[in-house]
DNA sequence: TGCATGAAG
C-alpha cells in the first residue's frame, strides 16, 4: 500500500503557482464592504432582581455525592486523549471565566453589549427566577405561573438535584432576553424551533430552561449534536454552570463513550446516537424532549432523526407521556422547518458574536481576475493582508484540500524572503483532518513574537475546531464536496462554490474574540449567485444504510417517507435495488411497492457499518473467518492508516515502508496483517517508523471491540481462517460483490461487472495497481480526474457471479422473482438468532 | 500511471 503523500515530489517540480509582487494592489481592493454579524444591544435589557419566589433547593447529602461518583467510575471508559484535553481545558476556561465575571460582579457589561442600562447591584443569590422584564407572551396566561420552578411539587424534585446551582454565574447570554418567553412557549406547545446565531446560549441554555420548567420530570431531555466534541464540551460546560460534575445531572454520550448515569437528567448525544437509541426503543420512551441542536447543517442523521421524532411524536401523543421536540437552527430559513412541524411556533433569538468587515473582490477594478485562480489569488491576498493589517492579527484561510494547502503553506514560507525588514515573519501553518494529530496541534499553539500565524485549513475550522487569535478571514468561497451519483452508484469528490450560509460561517470565525476582517477572494455578484443553504446531506449519499435503518423501525414504503427535503425517487430505487440484492430486503407481495426487512436484514442492522459491510460479516461465519472479517472491516471504517505525510522521508523510503505490508491478495489482506502485527506490538515509535496513523489504529481497534460485542450478541461464533486469506476474500467478494470488476486487456481498465459500460482503474495507492489481476472487488468508487476504485482485492469470478446475474434480473422488472433467488442463494448460511425487536 | 472536504454509528 502506498503511503499518503502530501505533497510528492512529482508534484513539487510543477508547482502550478507562481507569486507575482506587483499583483498584490491589482489582484485585490476592498472596495464593497459589508458586516455579516451585528452587534446586539439587547442583551443589558434584563434586570436582574431576587423574585422572592426561589424554592428551597435541599444539597445533595454526601452519601448521595458517593454514590454517584462510585457509579460514574464504574460505567466510564477511559477517555480519548484529545477528548480529555479539550474537557480539561474548557473546564478550566470555563471556571475562568466564572471566576472573573464574579470579580467584576454585574455592573461591569460584558463586550460586545452596548447598553448603559445597569444591572441590579444586588446580586441574586440565584440567577433565576428573576421578574419578568423581557418579551411577554401574547396570551393572557401569566408568565410566572407557568415558569416559576416551585409552582408544582414534581418540579422541587428536579430540583433538589441541583447542588450549589446558586453558587455560579455566566456571562450574560442573548437568550436571556427571551427567557421567560421560552419558558412559556416551552410550557404550551409540543413542538418549537429556535433560530439564534451563534454565540446566543442556546445550546447551553434551553436544555436548563427545559428542567427548570419541569419537563424532566417524566424523563430526561436529550440534546443531539453532529459532532462528537460539541457534545463532550457542551456536557462539561453546562455541569459547571448547575455546579455538577460531568455524568451526574447533565452527561454526554458518544461512540465509545457513555458519561451518564441514572440521574442524568440532560443528556448531550450525537445525533448518530440517538438514531442508535431509537432502533432499540422506538419511542425513546426514556426521554421527555429531544433538542435537536445545529439543525441547519442538515446532517444525515439529524435529518431522519426529524422523520422519526415526527412520527414517534403522533404515537406518544396516544399515551401519558408525550414527547416534546425542539429544533434549534442559526440559519434564518424558519419556514422550511416550520411547514414540516405543522405551523410549529418559532421563537428567535438574537446572535452575539463581533462585528466583521466582509471584503469583495471587485472585478470592475481587477480586469483579470479569475476566481477559479483561487490558490494564486490566496498567496497574493495573504501577503497584502500580512503588509496591511495591524501585527499580531492572525490569518485563517479556506481552502479545499491538503494539496492546495501544503502548495500554499509552502509558497507563504518562501515568501518571507521577499518581505521587507520591517515586516514579521509569515508562519503558515498547514490544517487539514488528515494531518497527523502532532501537527494539527500547531494550529493552537500561540504565535510567537515577530511572527504572524497565518492558518491553511480545510472546512475543518469552519465548525469542528475553534481556533483563537484569529482576525482576518480568507475566504476561497470553495469546498470539496462528495456527492453521490446513484445510477452507477459511484462518490464524486468535486470543488464547489460555497453557500451563503457556508461564506458567513466562514467570516464569523474573525470574530470570535474581537472584531474582524473577512477578505472574499471572490466578486459581489458571485456571492448573489451562490446556493442560499448547503446541500442537505441526504440528497448527496448513498441512502441504502439509512432505510435499513427506517425500515427496522418500520417503514415500508420509502417512497412515501416524509423527510424534510425529498430524495429523488432514482436515488430511492438505487438503495431499494441495492438492499433487495444484498437479500437485506424484499417486496411483499401484496404490494409490490412495498418492502419487508429479511431476517438477514434485521441481523445487518445491528452492526453499525454499512449493508454490504454487514453482509461481509455475515457471509464470513459459513466461511468460517468471522475474526478476520471483524478485523478487517473495522480497519475499513477508519480513515486511511497509513498516512502521516513525506515531510521527513524521502520517496525511496516510502517506498520501502509500503512494500513491508504489500500482499499479493490485495489491500484488505494487506490490512488485515498490519492490525494483526500493531495487535501483538503496538507503540508510538512503531507507529512512527512505518507512517501509521496512531489516533486512526485506535479507532479501528475501539471499532473491533464493538463488533466483537455484537456478534457476541448475535451468538456468533468466533471462527478463525488462520493462514488460508481464500476464505476472507470470498466473504469480501460476495458481501461487496455489486463492486466486482473484470479487467479489459485492450482497453487496459477495469470493467464494472454489474455494468460493464462503466470503465475505471485501480488506485494507485492500492498495492494492486500494477499487478492488474484478472477479476477484484474493491471498498470504493471514487471519481476525482478519473474513475478509481479504492481498497482492492483479488477474487475468483465464481463467487460473484450468480448474483450479479440476479442483481442484472432485478434490474429489468424481476426484482420479486430475484429476491427469493438471492434469499436461496444466501440461506445456506448457518442459522442465526433472531434479533430481539419484531 | 498518479492521489482522498468534513462529520457519524
Amino acid at each position: 500500500m502506498q503511503i499518503k503523500s502530501k505533497f510528492p515530489a512529482w508534484k513539487k517540480k510543477k508547482r502550478k503557482f507562481r507569486i507575482d509582487k506587483d499583483g498584490i494592489k491589482n489582484k485585490l481592493n476592498p472596495v464593497s464592504q459589508s458586516s455579516v454579524a451585528t452587534q446586539n444591544g439587547q442583551v443589558n435589557g434584563v434586570v436582574r432582581q431576587n423574585g422572592g419566589q426561589e424554592p428551597k433547593f435541599l444539597n445533595v447529602t454526601a452519601k448521595e455525592k458517593k454514590r454517584i461518583k462510585r457509579r460514574k467510575n464504574k460505567n466510564k471508559r477511559p477517555l480519548l486523549q484529545t477528548e480529555k484535553e479539550l474537557l480539561t481545558s474548557t473546564v478550566q476556561m470555563t471556571n475562568g471565566v466564572l471566576k472573573k465575571i464574579q470579580k467584576i460582579s454585574l455592573s461591569e457589561p460584558s463586550p460586545p453589549s452596548t447598553s448603559s442600562k445597569p444591572e441590579s447591584p444586588q446580586k441574586s443569590p440565584l440567577p433565576r427566577p428573576k421578574t419578568p422584564t423581557g418579551p411577554s407572551p401574547s396570551t393572557s396566561t401569566p408568565v410566572t405561573s407557568v415558569a416559576s420552578p416551585s409552582s408544582t411539587s414534581q418540579n422541587r424534585n428536579i430540583l433538589r438535584h441541583e447542588p450549589n446551582f446558586d453558587k455560579f454565574d455566566r456571562p450574560q447570554l442573548p437568550i436571556d432576553v427571551v427567557e421567560q418567553q421560552l419558558m412559556y412557549e416551552l410550557a404550551s406547545h409540543e413542538t418549537l424551533i429556535i433560530i439564534g446565531e451563534t454565540g446566543s446560549g442556546k445550546s447551553t441554555q434551553v436544555p436548563q430552561l427545559c428542567v427548570r420548567a419541569g419537563l424532566a420530570d417524566s424523563g430526561s431531555i436529550a440534546v443531539t449534536e453532529p459532532r462528537r466534541v460539541a457534545a463532550v464540551s457542551l456536557a462539561s460546560r453546562v455541569a459547571v454552570e448547575m455546579g455538577t460534575d460531568v455524568g451526574g445531572i447533565v452527561g454526554f454520550h458518544v461512540r465509545f463513550e457513555n458519561a451518564t448515569t441514572h440521574k442524568t437528567k440532560i443528556e448531550y448525544m450525537t445525533d448518530g446516537i440517538v438514531l442508535r437509541k431509537a432502533l432499540i426503543s422506538p419511542l425513546l420512551e426514556n426521554y421527555s424532549t429531544v433538542i435537536i441542536d445545529e439543525a441547519h447543517e442538515r446532517s444525515l442523521h439529524s435529518d431522519v432523526l426529524m422523520c422519526i421524532l415526527k412520527k414517534c411524536q403522533e404515537q406518544r401523543r396516544k399515551g401519558k407521556n408525550p414527547l416534546r421536540l425542539i429544533v434549534m437552527s442559526a440559519t434564518l430559513q424558519a419556514d422550511k422547518f416550520q411547514s414540516y412541524f405543522d405551523n410549529a411556533k418559532v421563537v428567535l433569538v438574537s446572535g452575539r458574536t463581533f462585528p466583521i468587515e466582509v471584503f469583495h473582490v471587485n472585478p470592475k477594478i481587477n480586469k483579470s481576475f479569475s476566481s477559479s485562480d483561487y490558490v494564486y489569488n490566496t498567496v497574493i491576498c495573504v501577503k497584502h493582508v500580512h503588509l496591511n493589517e495591524p501585527k499580531g492579527h492572525d490569518i485563517l484561510v479556506f481552502l479545499t484540500g491538503s494539496e492546495e494547502i501544503e502548495a500554499v503553506a509552502y509558497q507563504l514560507a518562501e515568501l518571507n524572503g521577499s518581505l521587507p525588514a520591517s515586516a514579521d515573519v509569515i508562519m503558515p501553518v498547514p490544517l487539514y483532518a488528515a494531518l497527523r494529530p502532532e501537527k494539527q496541534k500547531e494550529a493552537f499553539k500561540k504565535t510567537p513574537q515577530g511572527a504572524r500565524k497565518v492558518i491553511i485549513s480545510t472546512n475543518i475550522a469552519e465548525t469542528s475546531v475553534t481556533i483563537p487569535g484569529v482576525r482576518v478571514v480568507i475566504d476561497s468561497g470553495k469546498v470539496k464536496i462528495k456527492t453521490f451519483e446513484a445510477s452507477n452508484r459511484i462518490d464524486v469528490l468535486k470543488v464547489h462554490n460555497v453557500s451563503k450560509a457556508q461564506a458567513k460561517q466562514r467570516a464569523g470565525r474573525a470574530g470570535r474574540d474581537a472584531p474582524g476582517k473577512c477578505y472574499r477572494l471572490y466578486s459581489r455578484e458571485d456571492f448573489q449567485k451562490f446556493e442560499i443553504d448547503n446541500m442537505p446531506e441526504i440528497l448527496r449519499c448513498n441512502l441504502s444504510a439509512t432505510f435499513l435503518e427506517l425500515m427496522k423501525l418500520g417503514m415500508k414504503n420509502p417512497h412515501r417517507l416524509q423527510l424534510i427535503d425529498p430524495p429523488e425517487t432514482e436515488n430511492i430505487d438505487a438503495a431499494l435495488l441495492e438492499l433487495t440484492s444484498l437479500g437485506a430486503i424484499r417486496p411483499l407481495n401484496s404490494d409490490k411497492s412495498k418492502f419487508a426487512l429479511t431476517d438477514m436484514g434485521d441481523v445487518f442492522c445491528m452492526y453499525p457499518v454499512s449493508p454490504d459491510h454487514a453482509r461481509v460479516l455475515f457471509h464470513a461465519q459459513k466461511e468460517g473467518c468471522v475474526m478476520e472479517a471483524i478485523k478487517i472491516i473495522s480497519a475499513m471504517q477508519t480513515d486511511a492508516l497509513f498516512s502521516g505525510g513525506s515531510d521527513s522521508k524521502n520517496d525511496a523510503e516510502v517506498e520501502r515502508i509500503r512494500r513491508k505490508f504489500e500482499t499479493r491478495e490485495g489491500d484488505h489482506i494487506t490490512l488485515l496483517k498490519l492490525v494483526l502485527t500493531t495487535n501483538l506490538f503496538f507503540d508510538e515509535k512503531f507507529c512512527n517508523d512505518n507512517m501509521i496513523n496512531e489516533q486512526h489504529l485506535k479507532t479501528a481497534s475501539m471499532i473491533e471491540e464493538q463488533l466483537k460485542q455484537i456478534a457476541i450478541e448475535q451468538e456468533v461464533p468466533f471462527s478463525t481462517c488462520g493462514n488460508d486469506f481464500t476464505k476472507i476474500r470470498k466473504s469480501l467478494a460476495i458481501g461487496m460483490f455489486l463492486n466486482s470488476c473484470e479487467y479489459d486487456r485492450q482497453e487496459d481498465r477495469y470493467r464494472l461487472m454489474i455494468n460493464p459500460a462503466i470503465t475505471l482503474k485501480i488506485h494507485p495507492s492500492s498495492c494492486l495497481s500494477r499487478s492488474k489481476p484478472a477479476y477484484i472487488v474493491f471498498s470504493e468508487l471514487m471519481k476525482t480526474n478519473d474513475l478509481y476504485a479504492l481498497q482492492v482485492t483479488l477474487i475468483d469470478v465464481d463467487w460473484v457471479r450468480p448474483l450479479i446475474s440476479e442483481h442484472k434480473k432485478m434490474r429489468t422488472n424481476h426484482l420479486a422473482e430475484s429476491a427469493q433467488r438471492i434469499q436461496e442463494i444466501t440461506n445456506s448460511a448457518p442459522k442465526r438468532k433472531k434479533a430481539k425487536t419484531e
